[in-house]
RNA sequence: GGACCUGUAGCAUAAUUGGAUAGUGCAUCUGACUACGGAUCAGAAGGUUAGGGGUUCGAAUCCCUUCAGGUUCACCA
């Protein structure tokens, strides 16, 4: 049983006795005690001074005076006005510690038998390469996923590839256009940039046209209808539709070519998927869900023959299921894909990573589900992140200012690259190593920058700032591990060990602070998995590495000539180690054994 | 216009979901036995939590309101 749970028994017990009331369990909460005061855990009896019937003071010392009586896990308390610090015994954090250190999976349950969940992340459209809203879509969705695979969850990573439509026949026909039959490979290029730079190819020329349409005298939005180009794409998008062999072989080897420029972003991101959807597969398939609907008299048809659903009593608008020729919309094709995901998984929860710009849509998502009589509406999660800014406001393609995904990554690696050289610190490593080296610290720095801000909230990517290595960073945790390391190694070359030797007495301060973050992290873990917030797991890690470099700095341990000391303290630190690699990993980033 | 979201030191961000004197990093300033690895550590300075009202023992957090910014309300995805 945990200490948080042992203790609310022991106080309410001590409250029952006391005052002959007992509380609502909920209403005691442990918290952390600051650091200011002595103690390790701390209970407000504020909430309780109605059934108490005492001053809180009065209330906080009796309550102490009990539970030390009661149980020795509480070696000493003290009382700040409402506030009754509990200082814990320091035999519990070494027994806790002698039997944690020993669990290669501390931290992680074991996975539960219970339904699985999906998550859907990435998605990208196939017109373009990914950029920088894109990694921190892919970094948040695995990132979550590893999370609740490691709070017990059986995971199901999904990626549901826009792959049809109109972007990508526009890419195609400027290929056709102007691409002069070049082949990625014949422009060393990588197929989603080849296909990337098409797509902006086509924009330039429609606006060239629509342009000379408007000077002859056409309004603007009729010239966008009229461009040649654009009747041309529609063209292209409906012998598609129908199946027309030349331009599905195009579309095959246009699609391709991306496919092909997405693994290596993937592969270099950490990113993987246990299943890739394809919307060409199927987009047509929410068509049968509003047939359904129709004959239910949930949805209703207009008098041109669109399907629409009528929202207004909850709020909101009627929205469009099927166009007045019979083809579907986005809306349906979610439909669709989430009833296929249900039958496909049976999942207790789909988990939608996507932008907070599509509230709305999944708002509508859940509500037309639920008009259709479909129980697993609310299953439905939208995790919905924020936007990702640059330091002069958000990204715009028509100013240059996207960032690249791939070039990013690159830039970091440099970065990480240049910083290790100048220190000097890769004396005796191979290219090979140094290489491997670079890509771990650059990654790291990324992907920790990305994901100790909460998805939620819009964020400001500064690239000065991203590729800081000092203070809150993600190469800072991985020196804190690279020199544990270095310890353990030195303790082991000089054959230390922590065997045959039992525990120390009592603990010094900076030890007990670090034990009892390590005892945190299963908690950690848990409110991350539950919150849908690596940012949890990234700051926890964090403090960890800050916690270890004080104990450090402060404290002997290869110096320490007590044997049993000196075991005791290697252990922690390799234990130390295990917990800040096993957070590392929840967010995709790698530690260093050198560095 | 309707709906929703956001606003915390110069900048970037935390705050155990209503708890103590609002933490941390960058930038600025000062220090660390001549390193068990200095990508570190110790310290200083920096705040009316956008403004105003309210709810209560207690508010960055909940309610009302004003302001500022964003998203959305497509027969785009």
């Amino acid at each position: 049983m945990s200490l948080e749970l042992t203790l609310r028994d022991t106080f309410l017990d001590a409250f029952e006795q006391l005052f002959s009331h007992k509380p609502e369990p909920s209403l005691i909460q442990f918290q952390k005690t600051r650091p200011e005061f002595p103690g390790d855990l701390t209970v407000n009896v504020f909430p309780l001074l109605k059934l108490s019937g005492k001053g809180p003071e009065e209330t906080a010392t009796r309550l102490g005076e009990h539970m030390m009586a009661s149980t020795s896990i509480i070696a000493a308390f003290n009382v700040v006005k409402g506030f009754l610090n509990l200082v814990v015994a320091d035999s519990f954090w070494l027994s806790f510690f002698a039997e944690a250190s020993t669990n290669g999976q501390y931290g992680w349950q074991p996975t539960d038998d219970g339904a699985a969940v999906v998550v859907e992340f990435s998605s990208p459209n196939t017109n373009k390469p990914l950029h920088l809203g894109h990694v921190r879509n892919n970094l948040l969705g695995w990132s979550v996923s590893e999370i609740l695979k490691a709070s017990g969850k059986q995971v199901i990573k999904v990626n549901l590839v826009n792959d049809r439509g109109i972007h990508i026949c526009k890419s195609m026909l400027a290929w056709q256009k102007f691409g002069e039959g070049k082949l990625p490979e014949d422009l060393q290029m990588k197929g989603d940039k080849l296909v990337g730079d098409m797509y902006v190819r086509f924009d330039k020329a429609l606006k060239a046209e629509v342009e000379t349409l408007v000077t002859a005298g056409l309004e603007k939005e009729q010239a966008e209808r009229q461009a040649a180009l654009m009747t041309e794409a529609q063209e292209m998008l409906l012998k598609w539709e129908e199946g027309d062999a030349t331009i599905r072989s195009l579309w095959e080897t246009m699609n391709g070519w991306v496919y092909q420029g997405f693994d290596v972003t993937y592969k270099r991101m950490g990113i993987d998927f246990d299943k890739i959807y394809y919307e060409s597969e199927t987009y047509l398939l929410g068509k049968a869900l509003v047939a359904e609907g129709l004959e239910k008299g949930v949805l209703f048809k207009k008098a041109d023959g669109s399907v629409w659903c009528d929202l207004t009593d909850d709020g909101l608008d009627e929205k469009l299921l099927l166009r007045a020729d019979g083809t579907s919309v986005y809306m349906t094709q979610d439909l669709g894909t989430a009833q296929l995901r249900v039958s496909d998984f049976d999942p207790e929860k789909l988990i939608y990573v996507v932008g907070n710009e599509q509230n709305y849509h999944f708002d509508v998502l859940k509500l037309v589900l639920k008009k259709l009589g479909r129980p697993w509406f609310d299953a439905i999660e939208h995790l919905s992140y924020g936007m990702v800014e640059l330091p002069h406001g958000r990204m715009k393609s028509r100013e240059g200012t996207v960032v690249d995904a791939d070039e990013l990554m690159e830039e970091m690696v440099q970065t990480a690259r240049e910083r290790t050289t100048e220190l000097g610190k890769i004396e005796g490593f191979s290219v090979a190593e140094a290489d491997a080296l670079f890509e771990k610290i650059g990654l790291g720095a990324l992907k920790y920058f990305i994901l100790k801000v909460d998805p939620r909230k819009t964020m400001v990517f500064n690239p000065e700032e991203s590729i800081d290595f000092n203070g809150n960073t993600g190469p800072f945790i991985q020196y804190t591990y690279a020199r544990i390391k270095s310890i353990t190694r030195k303790a082991a070359d000089a054959g230390h060990s922590r065997d045959g030797f039992g525990l120390p007495s009592d603990l010094a301060e900076k030890e007990k602070n670090l034990v009892r973050l390590l005892y945190a992290y299963p908690g950690i873990v848990a409110q991350a998995a539950t919150n849908r917030s690596p940012a949890l797991v990234a700051n926890y890690v964090y403090d960890l590495a800050k916690e270890f470099n004080k104990f450090y700095q402060e404290i002997p341990i290869l110096k320490e000539a007590d044997e049993q000391i000196r075991a005791f303290r290697i252990g922690l630190s390799g234990f130390t180690a295990q917990v800040i690699r096993s957070a590392s990993s929840l967010l995709g980033m790698h530690v260093p054994e050198r560095m």
